[in-house]
DNA sequence: TGAGAGTATCGACACCACGTCGAAGATGCC
DNA sequence: GGCATCTTCGACGTGGTGTCGATACTCTCA
């Protein structure tokens, strides 16, 4: 669909609220009110291309972390680093969507919804550990991955943005991993 | 001023996008040109709010961080619950300004000024606990720093604004702090 | 005391993006 | 060739924004 090849380009170097209705049609070669036959608005247009890159980046991360027993702190980067590349494969659509949410119900949903995946792998990971023995005892399961998934989330946006503090987009897994393995394990070698 | 009054009364319960400066201008019994006047745009008002919650907040937090010796857990408590209080006490700017953050520059900077601050002070003081021996070395302390604050920002934010995966406002300090202790000293109980 | 320099206010205008409606080309099927 | 459905757009009304010029309201100082 043009539009949606549109939009992902124009977003490249615009924020979604400089992008007017208008340049979306005029750039897929339609004029303005036939854009309203495919989309009902803009934000849904981006609402589509989250729903590609989820679609995507969902199949992408597997189950890495359902084979942690192995070598825990390499399973655990490789899902950070799952995260951080879906971020980074599509930087242009996941920023917009970070912005659009604060306004847009539809896909603060979406993206709920997604973190609330990524979230509860975590938890059955963590609860996993605690079982075997490898981690002990701590905080609820559920509210540690809540606390940490939202971290990353945070920590990649303010990387990717390159906006106000942020960690070097070189070590940013790294740094996320110490925490993670630090406040599930109480060590950062498992 | 009147402006301000009414822009963080109807806050409590619109977004600032629903929020017209017809609105504002009406609510502090003036024409909208009037309203031009006093601020430039919609945004220069929530950023004058955010200033005065800034300026409020600075003071509050304090130094708590530069007596951490005698007992690291409830410093480190105090600093949280002053970060989490500081959010509290001005949910519907800070939410506001979450929103804005993306669309405007200015507000984007403010916002980053004051992140910096308590990034300086975070590092500061892990590196003072790491110099007396009681936290061992681990990651660069600005970088773990960076990460810890970035964390609080985001899992608040989800707690005030009820939005996707969260933590519940009852228990979300200590969430917080037990991850902080855990990537700091290696341990819940310094 | 009244002329002039600020301060504060608004009516009226032009502008722009949005969303809708109704009419009119394509396209395909019977 | 006729009919239904898909696709397109010109033209319109609406609502929010920002500006301009005119008018009032206050001081102050000669």
């Amino acid at each position: 669909m043009a539009i949606l090849a549109t939009a992902e380009r124009l977003l490249e170097d615009r924020t979604l609220s400089e992008i007017s209705i208008d340049d979306l049609a005029r750039g897929a070669g339609i004029s303005r009110p036939t854009f309203y036959f495919y989309f009902a608005s803009k934000d849904a247009v981006l609402l589509a291309l989250l729903d590609r890159v989820v679609e995507q980046g969902q199949t992408a991360a597997g189950d890495v972390l359902d084979h942690l027993a192995g070598d825990p702190r390499a399973r655990w980067r490789e899902a950070i680093s799952a995260f951080y590349e879906a971020f980074r494969s599509h930087r242009a659509v996941t920023l917009a969507c970070a912005q659009v949410r604060a306004t847009n119900a539809e896909v603060r949903q979406l993206w709920a919804t997604v973190m609330e995946r990524w979230v509860q792998r975590t938890a059955t990971a963590i609860e996993a550990e605690r079982e075997r023995g490898a981690a002990p005892l701590g905080l609820p399961a559920r509210d540690l991955a809540v606390a940490l998934n939202s971290m990353n989330e945070r920590v990649l946006y303010a990387t990717f943005a390159d906006e106000g503090p942020a960690v070097a987009e070189s070590t940013v897994v790294d740094v996320l991993l110490d925490i993670w393995l630090s406040s599930i394990y109480q060590t950062t070698a498992p």
